[in-house]
DNA sequence: ATGAAATGTTGTGTTTACACAACGAATCGT
DNA sequence: ACGATTCGTTGTGTAAACACAACATTTCAT
């Protein structure tokens, strides 16, 4: 069917350092929840997504994808940082 | 507590002279799942709200608010429009 | 004026995103 | 070593996002 949603939860929760248990209160959820995010067992309403991009600043298509994210190393050599 | 979500929907689909049945297609879903949100029945899953972003090719953000959307007529007085 | 298309509303049923509890394992500071 | 925090997993329960059907009403083209 439909592919499923990709997420840069855990990224962006270790960048900001923050426990599940942290941003569960940020955004208002049971810590399980983020642990449910994070490993793709379930995918969050529209409310959440939007709540965890503010969270972390970024726009949702930041955060969420429809196709997989490449890998953080190419975005950091797209941004300009070199060997 | 959590403030509702609102959205553009009737106006992006105004804007691109598409039907209810028109817009459901495109985004699979079944056409009264439309009237619901419009109507801010129930709130969209993050995936169907990506995808009605897709639609009209605008980011999240700009069809989904938290805080209630202004009058058309100032963004376009913003925009540069001048009576 | 007639009919088709778009919309609004109501109802029933299923799936799943959540809450919450409980437990074991891994990690870390002291 | 120890406890405290974090993480992973499992299970149960509930509210709500959907699907789908049926029908009334409005809008619109002809």
């Amino acid at each position: 069917m439909t592919h499923d949603i990709h997420n840069r939860i855990a990224l962006f929760r270790a960048e900001h350092a923050m426990s599940r248990r942290d941003l569960a209160e940020a955004v208002s959820v049971n810590p399980q929840t983020i642990g449910y995010l994070e490993r793709g067992d379930y995918k969050p309403s529209l409310e959440l997504g939007m709540k965890l991009a503010r969270v972390f600043a970024v726009p949702v298509e930041l955060l969420f994808s429809f196709d997989p994210f490449p890998p953080m190393a190419d975005a950091l050599r797209a941004a300009g940082e070199r060997p």
